[in-house]
DNA sequence: TCTGGGGTCCTCACCCTC
DNA sequence: TCTGGAGGGTGAGGACCC
């Protein structure tokens, strides 16, 4: 029996920069980029604009500023779109029960579990009135694909891009698929695309003819079998609604390499505290504690520890990730650095004496590996340094610092900052509240000046005028809404 | 001047217990 | 008493996704 096309994948197009072409009327029509500004940043996501001069999400931004010169640089606003995907959420909701977001910009629809539609043709109406919503509602396009399944679904809203709808009507999606890249199947990547090309299959189709057991013999059981399914257009993969988290994790890229020992181990600290503020603020506690290092060469190695029970004390957290910093030799520098807690649980164990014996047990296996790292390294004592001294050396927005604390709108936070860095810092696409002109943004900032483009979601382009950083009429203010607000001429 | 951040899932190695 | 295999828990790494 074939499916009705009514799983529905919608795809925001160009999310970010949509948003903040809707929030900036100067940058319509114009190329945008938004991702990390640092040294070390790359791009979250490219406008159409600028994907046509070569740029796309993952590259690297300096390889961005390369191709698009003049394009809009702008870090992203994630409260902001936020409020502008809990929008669009809510009107997918309204259309079913099931309701399985993936990310801000995207999510998956059964509209035959919310009888909103049946065939091919009612599923059809309701995609057609979904896009006309959302544009109402956000003043944004979506791409909406329609099929039998998720997998199709989602390839559907893919070929409609930008700005449509496709529906895959069953039975034509063998056909449809097999001239298409193996790319395009999920789960199919840079490493598995290479591997496949290198063995001659480069198409769905070639991957549909060379049958499963030839698949699992290349990339193994589980993946193989699922791609001969996929190439054969088959998934039975359900619409999930509620999805438990498995893990919570932060981590930071250093604009410069880090060296000094401890150094790294302050930000490990900073890390689990940030950590252990997002597994509680989730209501969560763990019990597998998680320490990533990316290393000079980026070569990327994690350590864990798992407890006797979960945890969501930071101390607890903190002493393990130290543990587990022990054994990692970071001589030759450190690029990222990252905290994580997996094995969730909804609950908290306060039984410190199990997390104390799990504490010891760790630091015996700790010093055993340490025994016989020494024996095994030329000298590799990690150059630890004991004392330390400069404590204080860590500080994110010195240079070193975190991409993200160093890129944060309005005044550097933290204290003890010295005179220099508390000067007010004003990030590109920032949103601000002049005194006598009203709301604008950030166009850009440098030698103690501040240039704000006067303008807002609904206005025409706005006016430019420049100020000193520390003018006391600029204020750092929140993102106004996109749509369903009138603003007066000026 | 290469390569973010926050996730999930899978595989493999190793150890331990039965 | 020794040996081998199955299976679970843990740790590490890789691939992939948005």
């Amino acid at each position: 029996m074939r499916a009705a096309p009514t799983i529905l994948h919608l795809d925001m197009d160009a999310f970010y920069a949509s948003v903040e072409q809707a929030s900036k009327p100067s940058l319509r029509g114009k190329a945008v980029i938004v991702g990390g500004l640092g040294p070390r940043g790359v791009v979250a996501t490219a406008s159409y604009e600028a994907r046509r001069f070569g740029v796309h999400s993952a590259m690297p931004m300096a390889q961005a500023r390369r191709l698009c010169p003049n394009g809009a640089y702008l870090i992203p606003r994630f409260s902001l779109y936020r409020s502008v995907s809990d929008v669009v959420m809510a009107l997918l909701r309204e259309l079913s029960p099931l309701v399985e977001p993936l990310s801000l910009d995207e999510a998956f629809v059964d509209l035959e579990a919310g009888h909103t539609a049946f065939d091919a043709e009612s599923a059809l109406e309701t995609g057609k009135r979904l896009r006309a919503e959302i544009l109402a509602r956000t003043g944004l396009s979506a791409s909406v694909g329609l099929a039998g399944s998720k997998m199709l679904a989602k390839v559907a809203s893919e070929e409609a891009k930008p700005d449509g709808l496709l529906l895959i009507e069953p039975g034509t999606e063998r056909a449809l698929l097999a001239p298409m890249s193996v790319r395009t199947l999920p789960g199919v990547g840079p490493a598995t695309g290479e591997h496949l090309r290198r063995a001659g299959i480069t198409t769905v189709g070639e991957l549909a003819e060379a049958g499963e057991d030839e698949l699992v013999r290349m990339v193994g059981r589980s993946h193989g079998v699922g791609l001969y399914r996929m190439a054969l257009g088959l998934d039975d993969r359900p619409v999930v609604a509620e999805r438990d988290a498995k893990s919570v994790s932060v981590e930071d890229t250093f604009d410069v390499d880090l060296h000094d020992r401890v150094r790294i181990r302050i930000e490990v600290q900073r890390l689990a505290d940030r950590c252990v503020q997002r597994l509680r603020a989730s209501g969560h506690s763990g019990r597998t504690i998680v320490l990533k290092v990316r290393r000079y060469d980026f070569s990327t190695l994690t350590r864990s520890e798992t407890l006797r029970g979960p945890t969501d004390d930071p101390a607890v957290v903190r002493e393990a990730a130290a543990r587990l910093l022990e054994a990692v030799d970071t001589t030759g520098g450190v690029r990222l650095l990252g905290v994580g807690v997996t094995g969730l649980a909804d609950y908290t164990q306060e039984d410190l004496f199990a997390q104390s014996l799990a504490a010891e047990a760790a630091a015996a296996r700790g010093a055993e590996a340490e025994a016989r790292a020494a024996t095994t390294e030329d000298g590799g004592d990690g150059g630890d340094g004991g004392d330390g001294g400069d404590s204080e050396g860590g500080r994110p927005g010195a240079p070193g610092g975190p991409a993200e604390a160093r890129e944060g709108a309005g005044a550097a936070e933290g204290s003890g900052e010295p005179d220099p860095a508390r000067e007010r810092r004003w990030a590109a696409g920032s949103d601000v509240l002049h005194a006598v002109y009203g709301p604008g943004w950030v166009q850009g900032s440098g030698v103690g000046r501040v240039t704000v483009r006067f303008e807002q979601p609904g206005s025409p382009p706005g006016r430019v005028r420049t100020f000193r950083v520390e003018d006391p009429d600029l204020e750092p203010s929140d993102p106004l809404p996109l749509v369903g607000r009138t603003v007066p001429e000026g």
